[in-house]
DNA sequence: TTAGGGTTAG
């Protein structure tokens, strides 16, 4: 801390002066409690919001002979003793400069009371047991009888204690910047339910029931950096997307002026390009593109936002690529085109890299052609532009998709090529690394991590680089029944001092355990601990799936049996050192209990209940209430799992399709068909969730187990075709085929059947089979139905149809055209009518309903 | 502000 801020906006009626003498400050204590103190204390909050957080209060008094108040302030650094009174600055307001002194009742000092208590609170930084404060002050206020002069100062008052709080629970303050400790993150949380009891009072008279452009701008940042690091986190509490979601709406307030306070002078420029591609950025990473997409909705249709950039569209290529979602990046290039982005480097990359991830590695390498130094390739996109070329990055995002596909003579060619250029770093290595380990040759992967280690001084690497490429291979080793060699790399990275970190130690203990060996993965997870390192909760995971899984090869029963408690012995120790199971280990845990024999479900459900009681896990979660309902089912008692099921608020489609699955075979297909009814035809709006092609496989193949049900079977499929729209996949059409051809051994066809199994084969042709697959299965159904097939139906079978309607596409990707942005974007400026009517600040609810625009789909509808 | 690499997973 500097010089006491001058403030960033001092008072109109205040000025500012240098004690005289000690003796003054004297005069000033021990006055009685009178109605001009009463408005100094006031005038003191008021001004102490405005000072900068480092500023304290010492005192505030009036003098006895001239009637001002005098409030002093200094910075908190140089509080300690009497004698730095003599350093303080201090604001003097006279009584005169208020125009009408507040009327000061009961009411107001009842909050002003609640008020002095939390600026208190906050100067101790104390915003979590502030927030209390702040709730009770809000609750009076929304309670008490006031008359309406005063309820304008009281609200003046109240904002000035809101925009307090919210500053100090969205200032980064002396961290680091990182929002990775808890009170941070409550801080954030806490200062966003603060804006909100800004915005939801109904005391508050205008302008002061709205929020301040710049506190919401600040909050906007914060809950953003707040999400991102959630994400990073993993955590699977679902909170970071509720936190995203309030950056969505606070930027919707932002932009629509809804609930928002702004200066008078000031055009709504405040949100920056970068505010945007924030926002952008978290929805892109968490993967949540119809989010992305409102996003750019938004921006597109303000006439006052941000025009899209090329950092907009690499943001959104990162986000559809993690979806792998190549029609939309397809659409993203032509679009970007369309706007006449000029790509660069990086813009590329990212394309490159989106293609990667959704397994389209041709265009991929189109683009990364034009790249290169030497290209004689003419450039494919953007084509008035020359390409930009390829760096480092590029060739190591491309070896990565060579390494996907395990084509390690193409890695490796690169990687020559990059060797001749000088362009090589540690993460080429992992991932040429990668690339041996993605095909299997686990000896290569050897050598080059012999050849290519990177030589470093320990001082500059918080860890070796290439301790990635090492846990790796460690990994395969292990997962190829090779102990040995995990074991000796183990070692050798010792000799390299390239040193174990969670995820090797993880990868280890989880390679001894699938092996058996017990003991030894408890030793070196007690070697990990002696190494300061902690045990994660993926660490508590692997173990324990590992030991699980290490039962899956032998035949004997019991084995399961022995595996499980080993399992829960090695839970028991772990949590005795502080390590949480997540939920995907309980549900492990409670899977393996229900396959055991006999079940053990009784077991699994004290486990559960244990867990939740002592908040371990959460209530009822999805994960490990699944894994419940899937134990019932392995004991055929379908009541059981129907209460695991009803315990699920909202179930999710996993925990609605393993109750399906373990309703059908329990042979209780009408229970299964009636919850299906529930909850994807009479609640499906409650609900919001949709049935997939799981759903349906999983009752049809069990309808077609006896002809008598069959037309219901039929039924169904024809619903899923019809109106879900869902596309049948190999699994259910070899389901189906084979249980039609076991029904009919002679021949027999009804016309219904015979409709049914035609329409499955013409759908048969819109996946992609391997060679002749399809004209195995095609001629074993023309075998036995040839005649009754062929006056009717059979002229269909040989259409064939090549690419996937359009419309089918968008309904698998659960969107209809107008969330998907296909019909909606690039139009939002272009229908202004004049350039100025683009240009002016129409709020944008008239703007869009001129327009005709639906504000729910468009991303404009304040949540 | 935006681009590349490793562990568990209903």
């Amino acid at each position: 801390m500097n010089e006491p801020t001058q403030t960033r906006k001092p008072l109109k009626t205040a000025t500012y002066i240098r004690p005289r003498t000690n003796k003054q400050l004297s005069t000033t204590t021990g006055l009685k409690r009178n109605r001009l103190l009463q408005s100094a204390v006031m005038v003191y909050l008021v001004a102490s919001m405005q000072f900068s957080p480092g500023n304290s209060l010492i005192k505030v008094g009036i003098f006895r002979k001239s009637p001002k108040f005098i409030l002093l302030y200094q910075t908190s650094s140089r509080i300690n003793n009497k004698q730095t009174i003599r350093g303080v600055s201090k604001t003097i307001a006279t009584e005169e400069s208020f125009q009408e002194p507040p009327f000061v009742s009961a009411n107001f000092s009842r909050i002003q009371r609640l008020g002095i208590r939390l600026t208190g609170q906050l100067q101790q930084q104390n915003v979590l047991e502030a927030y209390p404060t702040l709730q009770e002050l809000m609750r009076i206020f929304d309670q008490i009888q006031i008359r309406d002069d005063e309820r304008i100062s009281i609200s003046e008052y109240v904002d000035a204690t809101i925009q307090a709080f919210a500053r100090k629970s969205f200032s980064t303050g002396d961290s680091d910047g990182t929002l990775h400790d808890k009170n941070t993150q409550r801080r954030i949380v806490l200062g966003s339910k603060a804006i909100y009891l800004q915005l939801q009072s109904t005391a508050l008279v205008p302008p002061y029931n709205a929020v301040p452009e710049s506190t919401l701008l600040a909050a906007l940042r914060a809950i953003t950096q707040l999400s991102e690091a959630q994400i990073n986190n993993g955590d699977e509490n679902g909170e970071e997307l509720r936190s995203l979601e309030l950056s969505f709406r606070i930027l919707q307030r932002l932009l629509t002026g809804v609930g928002v306070r702004r200066q008078t002078s000031s055009r709504s420029s405040a949100l920056s390009e970068k505010d945007f591609n924030m926002v952008l950025n978290a929805f892109s990473n968490a993967g949540k593109m119809d989010m992305a997409h409102r996003i750019v909705a938004l921006q597109e249709r303000t006439p006052t936002a941000p025009q899209l950039s090329k950092v907009t569209y690499s943001i959104l290529l990162k986000g559809y690529g993690r979806i792998g979602d190549v029609n939309h990046i397809d659409w993203l290039v032509r679009s970007a085109e369309k706007n006449g982005i000029v790509p660069d480097t990086i813009l590329l990359n990212s394309l490159i890299d989106a293609y990667i991830n959704c397994n389209a590695l041709d265009k991929a390498r189109v683009i990364f052609e034009q790249m290169e130094p030497d290209t004689t390739v003419q450039p494919s996109v953007f084509i008035a532009h020359p390409s930009p070329r390829a760096n480092l990055r590029t060739y190591n995002i491309m070896m990565k998709g060579f390494a996907k596909i395990g084509d390690t003579d193409s890695a490796l060619q690169l990687a020559a090529k990059m060797k001749q250029q000088r362009k090589w770093d540690s993460v080429t290595t992992n991932t040429l690394v990668h690339a041996a380990v993605a095909a299997k040759n686990l000896d290569m992967a050897e050598d080059i991590l012999m050849e290519r280690t990177f030589k470093i001084n320990d001082k500059d690497y918080p860890q070796h680089p290439n301790v990635e490429a090492y846990t790796e291979l460690l990994d395969a080793y292990g997962k190829d029944g090779q102990l040995d060699k995990a074991a000796r790399l183990f070692e050798c990275m010792k000799e390299r001092s390239v040193q174990p970190n969670e995820f090797t130690y993880t990868c280890f203990i989880a390679a001894l355990a699938r092996h058996g060996k017990i003991d030894q993965a408890k030793r070196v997870l007690a070697l990990m601990i002696s190494s300061g390192l902690r045990p994660t909760s993926i660490t508590c995971s692997a173990f324990i799936s590992a030991i699980i899984a290490s039962s899956e090869a032998s035949e004997d029963p019991d084995i399961l049996d022995s595996k499980v408690d080993e399992g829960c012995s090695i839970l028991r120790i772990l949590m005795k050192s502080g390590i949480r199971p997540n939920t995907a280990t309980v549900a492990t845990l409670v899977e393996a209990m229900g396959r055991c024999q006999p079940p053990r479900v009784s077991e699994a459900l004290v486990l559960v209940d244990k867990l939740e009681n002592d908040r371990i896990i959460p209530d009822a979660s999805p994960k490990v209430t699944t894994a419940v309902i899937r134990a019932c089912g392995s004991a055929g008692d379908i009541g059981a799992a129907l209460d695991a099921l009803r315990r699920l608020e909202k179930p999710d489609l996993v925990a609605l399709n393993a109750f399906l699955a373990v309703s059908c075979k329990c042979n209780c297909e009408s229970t299964a068909l009636q919850v299906f009814d529930f909850h994807f035809r009479q609640k499906r709006s409650f609900y919001r969730i949709a049935p997939d092609v799981i759903t349906f496989s999983t009752l049809i193949s069990s309808l077609m187990k006896s002809r008598t049900s069959l037309p219901k079977a039929t039924k169904l499929y024809f619903e899923m075709r019809e109106q879900e729209k869902i596309l049948p996949d190999k699994t259910l059409i070899d389901i189906i085929l084979k249980a039609m051809l076991r029904h009919a051994p002679s021949g027999s066809l009804t016309k219904n059947e015979a409709v049914f199994i035609t329409r499955v084969l013409q759908d048969a042709e819109l996946l992609a089979w391997d060679t002749d697959q399809l004209g195995r299965r095609k001629r074993a159904v023309q075998n036995v139905f040839a005649d009754l097939l062929r006056d009717n139906c059979i002229k269909g079978l040989d259409r064939t149809v090549s690419s996937v309607n359009e419309d089918d596409l968008f309904q698998r990707k659960g969107w209809n055209k107008v969330d998907s942005g296909f019909s909606l974007w690039g139009r939002g400026r272009s229908n202004a009518k004049s350039p100025a009517e683009a240009k002016r600040d129409t709020p944008v609810d008239t703007f869009l309903s001129k327009h005709g625009w639906n504000d729910v789909d468009s991303g404009f509808r304040i949540l």
